[in-house]
DNA sequence: GCTACTGTACCGTCCGGACGGTTTCTTGCC
DNA sequence: GGCAAGAAACCGTCCGGACGGTACAGTAGC
């Protein structure tokens, strides 16, 4: 881990918080290099453009998910810990989650809605395996979207922690 | 119906089909004149500034989601229709719901996420009266939520509707 | 004579990116 | 061990262009 690679890691922590926060125009280069302490020159000097520094949130996305997949393929109750990780989202998978949905909105960023998209298909394929139906998998998913959708447009009327437990409990009625 | 409200409408349907299909940036006051045969002072006489131009499409959606919690709370089988149409996704309330999510994600647009939390509520309260049973009202519609994101997405990757019609049996069995 | 526009010119701001210059680290050679 | 030299890391400024919004003079039709 040499110094380029921490400035680059702190200017894509920057980008991601700024967009997380402040919505995807708020992510501009002169703002995230500020915000990482750095030059625009220097920002430009590691990502040489916009769509470099969302290609490395991707990235960071991507090696988030293969983690994913893995811990939750070897986990019993793999829908459970998925369902009730969409409702804290605060961990840093959430964030870069997150960032990337906002970023994937606006057409030119197809690289955020394309790293997405093989996020989902860890998650298909870890709770297929899991729930062993695909079709099943694909709704628990879709309905983690729903939740990620909320916690993206920040609204308050999301789900009460408290009754999520219990939708929960009660979709694992329903696949068990 | 005069001369002026049909040219709203033209303006109000330009700046929704521009942002729904080129997201948020595109959905600047010239290009929508423009796709509207307006000119840009013509948009700005009916419509004084950007903000006035998503209150108008919030409206707009106020206006679908009072008839929506109508149409659905008479219905016994609120639950399938409402999940099916979420699927197809193309009627005219749809194009205006996914818009207003893409503006919604941009922090100055706080009309628009307003907007979609109030149409949450006309389908919550709508839903809720069909089952009810508020939390799994809220499981519906934040599936819901979750098609509609992979829809913001252009993914392809939603629900094939095949296997939704499978997956609205075993939440009706669940639920009946 | 009022409503509903058109067209153009303009302002201040911000954006992505290019660029030239400067400091700091590394490496090979004596 | 010392030191030149180049590479890596970074700075600050400038540019062309787009954006939201203003202003205003003119015009067609009811």
């Amino acid at each position: 881990m040499g110094k380029a690679d921490d400035t680059r890691d702190r200017i894509l922590d920057a980008f991601e918080r700024l967009v997380l926060e402040h919505g995807e125009r708020a992510g501009t280069i002169a703002a995230t290099a500020d915000a990482a302490g750095v030059s625009k020159g220097g920002l430009l000097y590691h990502f040489g453009s916009k769509a470099a520094l969302v290609a490395g949130l991707a990235e960071r996305l991507d090696r988030f998910g293969e983690a994913e997949e893995a811990r939750l393929s070897s986990m019993p109750d793999a829908v459970r810990v998925f369902l009730r990780e969409s409702v804290e989202a605060d961990l840093p998978i959430d964030r870069t989650i997150v960032a990337l949905l906002k970023l994937g909105q606006h057409d030119e960023h197809a690289a955020a809605r394309d790293a997405l998209t093989r996020l989902d298909e860890h998650y298909l394929a870890a709770l297929s395996a899991s729930l062993g139906d695909r079709d099943l998998a694909l709704l628990v998913v879709r309905l983690s979207d729903g939740i990620y959708l909320r916690s993206a447009l920040g609204g308050t009327g999301s789900l009460p922690p408290d009754s999520v437990e219990r939708v929960i409990d009660r979709l694992e009625a329903l696949l068990g």
